[in-house]
DNA sequence: TCTTAAAAATTGCTTAAATCTATTGACTTT
DNA sequence: AAAGTCAATAGATTTAAGCAATTTTTAAGA
């Protein structure tokens, strides 16, 4: 019988600094090194894994990049005990790269927030249900008026404490730095009673323990801002390239 | 007058390799290098902007875990020209290092390939949606088979296509690393009659172009599958770790 | 003239060693 | 006991030298 001839795979011989990632990350998750934990000095390491100090820091470097690890510089360097607070940074710069595309990270907020609402509405506790009518009343003082950053800043927290209501670490990282993102390229503007109305029917909604409305009240707002903001965004991002 | 007195904030010198990487980051988003263009050689590099080496290869090998540089030994060091790949890797670090909390990846997955199906409603081209209904006929050919791989494939393919149809890249590629690393946890079981109705409900909810009932259709789809297969996922991941 | 193989140049990869800088903790002084 | 000083530790950076993969050039042969 012949044997169907498929094209020949070429073996890549893996980079040395790039094995030595992986080491250390099983090292890691197999509990030779617990979270806050200090990893040996980098001379030591570097021999202890045969490397050279140069292709060891580059992996290390790579590994905080990632999340993981935490370079003090003159202390050590230890294992990250808040893993997920790397897709700030990369979301950051993949956002800075493709700011063109500002409606698709708009949308996946949209996607990533209603979610979160969804969520929200399932595993909040009472106390941050009455935490964010408290949030809402503070918001009420600020209708109609100029006051823009105290009103951003009651903003921020009820999307902070929504997203903290859903309690997944992974969509609340990812979302948060979405969020950042979005808002330093146009702060918000002031609130309007149509936008308290919309705000208000999230958290009706999360108190009622009805995800289905909640998620579909978090894209109306976050449409509604969208629809809002992004001519001026789009405005932003063009000057910042110039 | 008396001036107010805040706290001082500490003078952090910033490390060398931290703003080697963001000034490669800014020329980078100012055009000076295009996607697909290659950098100048390693040495030139680090000369030009006045670095060691070693301090050059950790910015950059930092910026190829980010997803911004491709480093290819003996050729160059390119701009990637297709941003978010990055995440992929990343997400599967920390699935691997938080594998505790698989719930919330499931979670998350579910409110992420949801939100696709919503998009998908809106975006899908014709083209697309016939697609979807093939793959759905070729899977109504393996119900209650045991042919495990076969419809594995095929399920894949549904995912992918859903993923695609939504046109978001950035969720598009979040969501397609929360899959592999998920798939590879647990190998999905065989079809069942239940599920190819649900499979179908999404159809027909994106070929209706009904975003709302996509999403509900794609969210019970997930958690009927999250049901099912998380017991056994954790059962495995403990077996992982042991 | 075209093809192919060898050689050279280019470029990234790795190591080693010396030096600089920040942090920590112990020691001294008051 | 508190504050200042100093030495040890550990990360940060540079330089230089040589290795390894890729690409380009060159040269030989058909």
């Amino acid at each position: 019988m012949k044997m169907e001839k498929g094209p020949i795979v070429p073996v890549h011989r893996r980079q040395i600094s790039s094995a030595t990632i992986d080491r250390i990350l099983s090292m890691i998750s197999e509990g030779f090194w617990e979270p806050g934990e200090c990893l040996p000095p980098q001379r030591e390491l570097a021999k202890s894994l045969g490397v050279g100090m140069s292709t060891l820091r580059e992996a290390l470097q790579s590994l905080q990049t990632m999340g993981v690890l935490e370079m003090r510089h003159g202390s050590g360097t230890y294992v990250s005990n808040q893993p997920f607070t790397a897709y700030g940074k990369i979301i950051d710069v993949s956002v800075g790269l493709a700011s063109m595309d500002l409606e698709m990270f708009f949308e996946a907020r949209g996607i990533i927030e209603s979610g979160l609402a969804y969520l929200a509405a399932q595993h909040a506790t009472d106390e941050q249900i009455s935490k964010l009518f408290e949030i809402l009343d503070g918001e009420l003082e600020y209708i109609d008026e100029e006051n823009n950053d105290l009103y951003h800043d009651l903003d921020l927290s009820f999307h902070r404490l929504v997203s903290e209501m859903a309690n997944n670490q992974f969509l609340e990282q990812i979302n948060d730095a979405l969020f950042k993102v979005l808002d330093r390229l146009f702060r918000i503007l002031p609130l309007t009673k149509e936008g308290w109305k919309l705000h208000f029917a999230v958290a009706k909604a999360i108190r009622d323990r009805a995800p289905f409305i909640a998620s579909e009240a978090m894209r109306t707002l976050i449409e509604a801002s969208s629809a809002k903001y992004l001519p001026y965004m789009k405005m932003a991002a063009e000057k910042d390239k110039i």
